[in-house]
DNA sequence: TAAATATACGGAGCATTGTTCCGTTTGTCA
DNA sequence: TGACAAACGGAACAATGCTCCGTATATTTA
């Protein structure tokens, strides 16, 4: 069912070795340009960096949203793994709630500029937008459900208003050393508890 | 101790008639074309739906940051003298809070785009980052420290952060009919709330 | 009123960026 | 080894913020 390369088998024809060789490369450059100038770095910079031309770098991800998703899909995928295993770990779903987000947001906060690219109409990145959103949503739809069936939050809370809104305070939090993110999110899960006298 | 045009009279030259005529009409056309194509909108296209040249906006304007400041300076004036008033005017410094935020919502979420580019650093735009948040965030100061002092609220919330969020928040609310920014800051505001018990 | 001057205007042009196109190079396979 | 599809490189295009400077015009002065 898979072949050499490790990909699903259909008909997918392989693909040559240089090829294969400058996706890494340019996956490789591209994630340390991110990390010095910035997810909005020129896509220029990164083929320099890369050491490759800037058409070699539009074939392998058509879009800048696709190199960046390329980039950071790893890590969307462990913000979606760890929402299950927090929730069977921790004492209480809303503890669960708790440290998902705060998972999510370290991921955020510390990749300069990615937040801001998270939302839709970007300019045609939307690609982004989507793939972000349809991962984490339905693991924090889950998290939602189960604080709210225990009673600890307020059970009106939809899980995409919840990511974009976290999502959103985290824009800028890097180049703002006056601005706490990281608090503003907490606030706002406080927010959301639930007051039993309510 | 104010001239012809009613600015204070130091040595400020009086302008050219064309040049105070080109001005409101750059300041009409932009906030025409700002309600049609959102904040972002090309230099180009205020110039063309004002019937002037671009070196004309330029001169006027040395910068977008520039126009778009001028043409909402009124609405952030507005903002800022209400939050005395309204503090005046409530039942509560808490509820005064809650009703300035709103007005402060409502003012970014109609302005297609404008919270986007209220961030620092967004791209030589500090201008307007610095003059909004001078402008209010003594404002939100006076809000919160009045909610504190009657304990509604924890005494330890910065101003600048809260401003930042809610800001930030607001960010997207129009093109994503799914996200409610205004939910989100009343949840960020609720958090805010002190429990007396706690 | 007519020249002189300062002021303002218009838009070509520069720099930056995302993206496309296509002639050239290179792996792969028979 | 030769043929050919696949991949490469980078010139070139379009959009956009902004600068520069020759031209036009309001205002002042004689």
């Amino acid at each position: 069912m898979a072949d050499i390369d490790g990909r699903a088998g259909h008909a997918a024809p392989r693909k040559r070795a240089d090829a294969r060789r400058n996706e890494q490369t340019l996956l490789d450059a591209a994630a340390a340009v991110f990390v010095t100038s910035g997810v909005e770095a020129p896509v220029r910079d990164i083929a320099a960096k890369a050491g490759v031309g800037i058409g070699t770098i539009y074939r392998h991800f058509p879009t800048r949203a696709d190199l960046i998703l390329a980039v950071y899909r790893h890590q969307v995928e462990a913000c979606a793994a760890a929402g299950p295993a927090l929730l069977a770990s921790s004492a209480t779903p809303h503890a669960a709630l708790g440290r998902w987000i705060d998972l999510f947001v370290d991921f955020l906060a510390t990749k300069h500029g990615l937040a801001a690219v998270l939302q839709p109409d970007n300019a045609g990145s939307d690609a982004l937008h989507a793939y972000f959103l349809d991962r984490l949503v339905p693991v924090c739809a889950r998290l939602l459900d189960a604080a709210a069936e225990a009673g600890e939050i307020r059970p009106d809370m939809d899980a995409y208003d919840l990511m974009r809104g976290v999502g959103n305070l985290c824009i800028g939090a890097d180049n703002d050393p006056r601005y706490d993110a990281r608090r503003m999110v907490r606030l706002l899960i406080a927010g959301l508890r639930q007051s039993r006298s309510t």
